[in-house]
DNA sequence: GAAGAATATGACAGATGAGTCAGGTTTCAT
DNA sequence: ATGAAACCTGACTCATCTGTCATATTCTTC
């Protein structure tokens, strides 16, 4: 049984969600090695045995989480860029909005961080699907004539180095300095390293 | 005895480093959780006992490893840019020998990662050391009028993102591409970006 | 309301691996 | 050469935690 089949009620899917829950919590706040089955169940309010009901084991559960938690961060950042004019300012949208999620979910940004040691594949998969997607849109931009010519596999990969790095130094780490501050410095760096 | 005292003879000396040396292949292999104490002191060629005289604890040897290879990349850096004329000659060389470093130690990189999870402290202090020297450079580039004016603090943490993500990528992962080209490419960004 | 499917329980087997320790060997200063 | 300090050994203890399973409960359908 590769892949458990889901739930086939409304009540299994209740309880698989309540067990996916409680997995983000406690994986988020003790990291994977430190989090066990049983704090995760007790979380959730169901028995042990209740878990590998809906998940394989401890490494499924936190891919399906890893998996998920990269459609959240997706749907936010298509969300928050879907009314820029520009790829200018796309750019500034983008790493506001990511900030501001990773602000907002400290946890988050570390469970990604820990499938590098958990699951290589499904890491490296995170953030191929990002890179893609930003390759598409500079290279749109750039034959738009929005930014100056430019290799996009590159540029994509620099800047989500630039969005990881600042949102885990001014979000998840330490938020005393105001995000709007942070982006609007990255941004000029950004701005004049595409601008045509 | 929360720290260990040093070795006292020369063989006490050599064993230790055997030690410390099988810990970085070992570990960098199969990383932190995998690793055990028995593969490390196989691969030294002494007994599980030994390692207990010179490390207090896995977690022991591995902040100490840790620490190592922060001083390690630091030199390498230095010594990469030291003949830079100035600073944006300096993020070029500086740029391309980490990524060449991660070419060819890409477990270091693996490493020093994994030390968040493992040892938050150890992990920030290792780019908090990184970036509070990466701020003076830029600093002093500014105040030299190389570079514009700008937050040296933000653009120190941004640029070092676009380092670990570009040396992930393109040394780490799939090193199909020639460095240089990499290099090239973010070099630009990174110039106009800073550029007076 | 009865049968069968789906869901839930929690005690337990099994495996693992960090760290200990009592006793042996090597080094080195005198 | 000798004694003390330093170093080394590896079997063992002990705590941990994943994943299983026999049994029990709840839901769904007719």
């Amino acid at each position: 049984m590769e892949v458990k089949s889901p739930p086939k009620t409304h009540r299994g899917e209740t309880t698989r969600r309540a067990i996916l829950n409680a997995a983000e919590k406690v994986i988020g706040a003790a990291g994977y090695a430190d989090a066990s089955i049983s704090q995760i169940t007790r979380d959730a309010g169901v028995a042990q045995g209740t878990f590998y009901i809906y998940f394989n084991s401890k490494e499924g559960i936190f891919r399906e989480l890893v998996r998920e938690l990269g459609r959240r961060v997706r749907h936010v950042l298509s969300a928050a860029t879907a009314e820029a004019q520009n790829r200018i300012e796309a750019e500034r949208l983008g790493l506001k909005a990511f900030i501001g999620f990773v602000a907002e979910h400290p946890d988050i940004y570390r469970i990604v961080q820990e499938a590098l040691f958990v699951d290589t594949a499904v890491y490296r998969a995170y953030f191929q699907d990002f890179a893609e997607s930003y390759r598409h849109g500079l290279a749109a931009a750039a034959e738009a004539g929005e930014i100056r010519d430019g290799d996009a596999d590159v540029r994509a990969w620099a800047l989500m180095g630039i969005a990881k790095s600042l949102g885990e130094r001014y979000a998840a780490w330490d938020d005393s300095r105001s995000i709007d501050d942070v982006v609007d410095a990255a941004h000029d760096l950004i701005v004049r390293g595409l601008q045509a």
